[in-house]
DNA sequence: AATGAATGAGTTTTCATTCAT
DNA sequence: CATGAATGAAAACTCATTCAT
């Protein structure tokens, strides 16, 4: 997270003005453009223009707002991780760690058609975002996955399986890996098929 | 494949004349630098000049061998096409279909440094592919996924198991998600521990 | 006419604020300089660069205006539909038929110095517009030759002339014919002498 | 006519060797191949390898017989020129002058249907060449019209016209003139209806 | 003479970013 | 704060012409 936030409210809390509020609302439109615009159409294929029509925003305006690419990229990446806590805390309501692997595969399974379409959002900004700075380590990116991975490593470890962090791993990549091949061959049922198999293995991991 | 090779004998056999062999040669040599460079680039951020440069061909001239960057792009993928045919070749001498696959997991685990750096070629390919073609359905990137499923396919029902194809999907999508955490963290340890798991799932699969 | 003007508001009217007048005029004076440098110096033997130059406008802005070359070849075709519209509608004050034809060829004649130059705009631009677009039916060169025949198709018709069609073929033709012969051998006074012929038909056609 | 003939023998007599008249052979092709391409693609559009494409000769041996682009529209007007001499001169044996020029529109009329898709051939090199050499003044297609000027002068002297030069400038300027709208608005018909006309203001001239 | 290959300048186009009002 | 416009640095691609056998 840079300073592009100075000289606005930050994100969380009351706004302190009207103005404040429009402008904040403003800026979460081209977070939330972004963040659909960029897994669309990829970062590199994806213009500032692009984003800053599909918030309706005009272009020149949105560097008041985000500095620069980068900083749009971030707050798409930012919105991604909004939804992964969103998803999360929803699920950490289930009583059993299972019951929340499982619900967590459901809600990528729901998710397929997206999926054939422009594949894993997080998989594949990652995957830009390693190329795009060819020396930054610990991209956002990154840094969501490894929330994703630390998640459920919580929820295998609840459920006392020998190999938590293994086992998360184990979990994750076969989401990221399916995810890409579904993308590759426009398959969405290839998710489904993969997902079954996932949801029976988690009856049975120890 | 295209007519990009018109004018030039084919790369295999031998050369009709040693001009000719000296263009395949430089074919060749573009190639393997589109190959090498894109992968480590991504496909976005690679200009021809990057890749006229590190096959040391003057920029112009690359335009003599291959008409547009997309051509490259898939000289490339052949390339890698290429390595991998010659992966599989090996691996069949081998006389039994387990022993094959766990030394394609064997192979894939000393290329972990690599894909720390870059990913998978061809995983990572192909997600940017689906960008770059919007409409495009079946890239290039996608065929040398399918044709490593379905070497994988063959060999689990060798195996005589229940569910080759699904086998075969579990086992690639492991390998794509695997690469893609292990790029994301940099971290080819975690392609090491999830490799260990997958020979262990291979000695037991059926 | 496409969308090119989006943006923008129209040519016509008052400007909605100085800013967008600003611009008008300034995509009037590309539109402007395109007519004139495409006239003189061919379609094809005209980069961007020349246009912009004689505009005084930095190259890359030029983009903002005009979204690639061929449309501002349309707006220099526009140019000139507009200098015709001009003269028609000068030459409709006239109040009879006869005398606005024979007032269209002196308007030609007048343009003598220029046509020896450069050959009628709207002729050598239809000309080179049909090599341009090999598949294109109706450019816009077709469409201004057109509107200048249904013009005089209408004075012909308005002096009770047998054939009216064939009258304004004949005439039109006969002006693009001079202005090639003219241009071609650099000789303003074969218009002259051309003009005087067409100048006595025109007294005698009935 | 450049010095490009050097070290070959002419173009008039027999050959001196057969490996002379295979060189001879190969420049008349070419000469044919650029008379056709370049009428139909344009000057500007046409690049020297569709030429030695259409000729079916390897691009770097086209500068052995031609040695700039320039030297090859100019082969390409003399070929038009050789086929409007191989026309006067077919038409030079009717006994009437009345019938000659009568021969020639007929003779433009059998064309109608190229006309429509490219104009005239002489017509258009002409507009283009004048775009292309800003500063020269009698380029070959100007040779060429001002040959086809000339002959039609004879005519009409010979048919005793009061203003022979006047007539022929008239005839070329409508063949001319019927041509580019003919083709502007892709209709041979056009050129039938005045073509017609010609006819009979031929029957009627004095 | 023949020819595949090389060269390098030129052209269109895109875009992140900045600026002026 | 807002916004249309400006800018300049790439980047892909084309092609006439030349070169090395």
């Amino acid at each position: 997270m840079t300073d592009s936030q100075s000289a606005k409210d930050s994100s969380k809390g009351s706004p302190s003005s009207p103005r404040a509020a429009a402008a904040a609302a403003k800026r979460r439109r081209l977070s939330a453009a972004a963040a659909r615009v960029l897994h669309e159409q990829g970062v590199e294929r994806t213009a500032i223009a692009d984003i800053a029509k599909a918030a309706d925003v005009p272009v020149g305006n949105v560097y008041y707002y985000f500095k620069t690419k980068d900083d749009l990229v971030e707050a798409a990446l930012t919105e991604h991780a909004a939804r992964l806590t969103a998803l999360t805390d929803e699920l950490d309501r289930l009583p059993d760690p299972r019951a929340r692997l499982k619900a967590l595969v459901h809600a990528w399974l729901s998710q397929r058609e997206t999926a054939a379409r422009y594949g894993c959002p997080t998989g594949t900004l990652a995957a830009e975002l390693d190329k795009r700075t060819p020396g930054g380590l610990d991209h956002t990116a990154a840094q969501v996955i490894r929330r994703l991975l630390d998640w459920t490593t919580a929820q295998f470890h609840a459920l006392g399986t020998a190999d938590p962090d293994g086992n998360a791993v184990t979990l994750i990549a076969a989401y990221q890996g399916m995810s890409l091949l579904t993308n590759a061959l426009r398959d969405p049922d290839l998710m489904t098929r993969e997902g079954t198999r996932l949801l029976s293995w988690l009856d049975n991991v120890r």
